[in-house]
DNA sequence: GTCTATACCCGGATAGAC
DNA sequence: GTCTATCCGGGTATAGAC
């Protein structure tokens, strides 16, 4: 999909095709098998082409998880024009984090379980950023901000929503799609619960 | 810590001592590391000794998750009987949640990224009920349920514990050890708020 | 129940030619 | 930029002896 000539690369694009074909194979088998040695072998180069691209195997996985960011965000945006109220708009938001999770589900567990050291990957942080801000304005844009912080309330959502998506794909809510619509909802009602009751987030949690 | 003579294990109880070194070695790097290899090595025999005692890997982890599992539980339970309303205590489960994730960090991760099979390993199910009966008993000794389900409320509340753990082990609320009680303590609010507004759990999210 | 030995497969990564 | 060839390490699992 990136080459010009026949079956082999060595005039096209390799870095990216790594990239794709990365995607495609932790797709199928999720990011702990994956290894640039079968990422090769379906690309049809030799095992050592992609040190020409990454210096190791964590570098071209840290290229995917901005892709998978990106992605992530790209999907929630639309969203965010989507409903009046700061409240919906949350609500909206959140279901839309579980959604990716279950429809995207290889790609999201890849955040969360390619064990990549954010600090020797800064990218990561950057395209993580996004997710957390499209929480954060809708919360901003609430009437009454309250004694509890944007920052705080924001979280808890983010929490929340996170929370679902790991139940989701634990099989707490089962395994048919109906599952994922399921724990989308969910969440989205309990970040309006949240928002609801957000005075309770900043006092002390027993007497 | 199991057998009775020297260095080796011809009398002593290999699979205690098994379970006991995998988790230690799982404290120290990680289920993703984690080895027969390894722990055979550690404990001094051979590698092929634990097939007597343990048909794969999986098999070995999932025993080890059992006692993760009795573990948590374990730690869950005193701050049932040290709050008085259903709701104090709700926040005190959701708390020691937190806590436990944070104290035995790499013991929690093993129970979500072992990447075990629960329908081949069925003891994991009946391992990690007691955990949300933790949070149902309390939900069902609510005054005044309304329309929304206990199961509805206590999937709520354990889904933002669970969403806060991950963020504290992601590192979203820092490194040191303060960051487990913040975010054992917005966990603990945050499930106060979930049932101050429940009502909303059960309703259409947006109109 | 544990040993030794072994067969097997896999991955990461490098050197040097083209 | 890609290849071939190779080294190195690791883990799983089995067979057969004691």
């Amino acid at each position: 999909m990136t080459q010009g000539k026949g079956g082999r690369y060595h005039h096209g694009d390799l870095r990216a095709a790594l990239i794709d074909t990365a995607i495609e194979l932790i797709a199928e088998q999720g990011v702990r098998s994956f290894s640039l040695a079968e990422a090769s072998r379906r690309l049809g180069v030799s095992v050592s082409a992609p040190y020409a691209h990454f210096v190791d195997r964590d570098e071209l996985l840290a290229a995917v998880a901005v892709q998978a960011y990106e992605l992530f965000y790209a999907e929630l945006v639309p969203q965010l024009s989507q409903f009046q109220t700061p409240a919906d708009r949350l609500a909206a938001v959140a279901r839309a984090y579980v959604r990716f999770a279950g429809v995207h589900r290889p790609l999201f567990e890849m955040l969360f379980e390619a064990g990549l050291d954010k600090s020797r990957h800064p990218e990561l942080e950057a395209a993580e950023k996004p997710i957390d801000n499209a929480f954060l304005s809708c919360v901003r844009a609430l009437p009454d901000p309250g004694e509890t912080t944007s920052e705080d309330l924001a979280r808890a959502i983010e929490a929340t929503a996170h929370g679902y998506t790991m139940l989701l794909l634990d099989g707490s809510f089962g395994q048919p799609h109906e599952a994922v619509e399921l724990a989308a909802e969910r969440a989205a009602r309990a970040s309006l619960a949240l928002v609801e009751s957000r005075h309770l987030l900043s006092r002390p949690s027993v007497g």
